[in-house]
DNA sequence: TGTCAATTGTCAGTGGCTGTCATTAGCCTC
DNA sequence: GAGGCTAATGACAGCCACTGACAATTGACA
């Protein structure tokens, strides 16, 4: 009996509803932009009624991030996986990297990834957006951090270092996006490629003469 | 005569208005939350309509930044007045060092410093506030990118260093902000020597190896 | 002193968000 | 498989942030 695990009606109702909330949510920012979207417009899409729409979100913005979270969960579990030799931005360098190549796989069953995209880009180009993401990066940092110092054998309250490697690392995350989201190319590989070359300059930004071999 | 260059009545008028509207907003803040004080709250207090505080600000997180916002002017200023010999992150290490120095000159014509810091501490731990804080610093970092470019006349959009070494700077800013929030010792002299002891980790914590001499 | 322009107050309306209560619809037991 | 239980939904009322429009007030300045 495949029903054994299967969720049962119910549940497999209110799934629906809310991935269809979520597309519907994407498509209509994406579309008309995300201040010009009413909660409204949104679950009239869908057929539900607006107090609907709150049961499932916390707010107009929560939709915004819904694939966002599925893509942060998506990329922890990738560093939690990295075996233990690799050191700290080692480690978290391949787990992005290795996170846009299978970003698709991670959301497919909830939307396609060039919607994704769009969102990521409407995101970082609509500035109530820009600042609900850089909170939400910053609690996904503190996450990496405690993650970090745990393959390190270390106390993230005691030592600093694991806070500040992860600091540098989403500082420099952060302005790869943004160079993505204003540039041309919205692809995945496009910003696969931005945070490679980015976190290689890491080192050599942080030494004090830029111009000994330059 | 020294009325010459003093602005007239109507503009000192409006300059206390708003000094008050600032006062007003940021002890009620403190006082009883953010999202637990109402905008006509904050204009009762100051016996103005709420149409008039929408005049003043954008909006009612604009007031809980309006000090924020003289610091970070205060902040750049310094960095700009570094020599050039200074590398880019001395540079700016020096200028906050020096900045939280000479911060109450910079602000008591306002508020009262103390004011500030529990304003400060507020922001760190009200999550709205949060997140408008965290945007508002990636503007300033664009502005700090800049400006480090201009130092070292590099091209910022062609060379990612000076961006990748301000971000990593900001980054290591943002915990220690943080951590000073959620520690006991609100003074300026704590959060002073937060700074110092966690900027000196910047390079220790980018070494692969965290265990050769420890 | 009277005219002009800036500042303010009032009012009405939109949109995000929440509490409450009645209704509907899976679910589970007898 | 009928009836009771509970979760999900819809409808309604209301709060608060914020905006546009218009009228009243008040410095500025000839």
């Amino acid at each position: 009996m495949d029903t054994a695990t299967r969720p049962g009606l119910r549940e497999r109702k209110k799934q629906r509803t809310r991935d269809a909330l979520v597309r519907a949510a994407l498509e209509l920012f994406t579309t008309q932009g995300y201040e010009q979207t009413t909660v409204d417009e949104i679950a009239d899409a869908v057929d539900v009624s607006q107090r609907t729409f709150f049961r499932y979100f916390a707010g107009k913005e929560d939709a915004a991030f819904a694939i966002q979270q599925m893509a942060e969960a998506h990329f922890v579990d990738l560093v939690r996986e990295r075996p233990p030799h690799e050191g700290p931005l080692e480690a978290l360098r391949r787990a992005v990297l290795e996170g846009w190549d299978t970003l698709n796989e991670a959301i497919e069953s909830v939307v396609p990834l060039e919607l994704h995209m769009r969102t990521y880009q409407l995101i970082e180009s609509t500035p109530v957006l820009i600042a609900a993401h850089l909170r939400r990066s910053a609690e996904l940092e503190e996450q990496l951090a405690r993650l970090i110092a745990g393959r390190e054998g270390l106390d993230v309250d005691a030592d600093p270092r694991p806070r500040v490697a992860v600091a540098a690392f989403s500082g420099v995350m952060r302005v790869t996006g943004r160079l993505w989201g204003a540039g041309e190319d919205i692809s995945v590989e496009a910003i696969r490629e931005l945070t490679a070359t980015h976190l290689d300059q890491l080192g050599p930004a942080l030494t004090e003469n830029w111009h000994t071999g330059n």
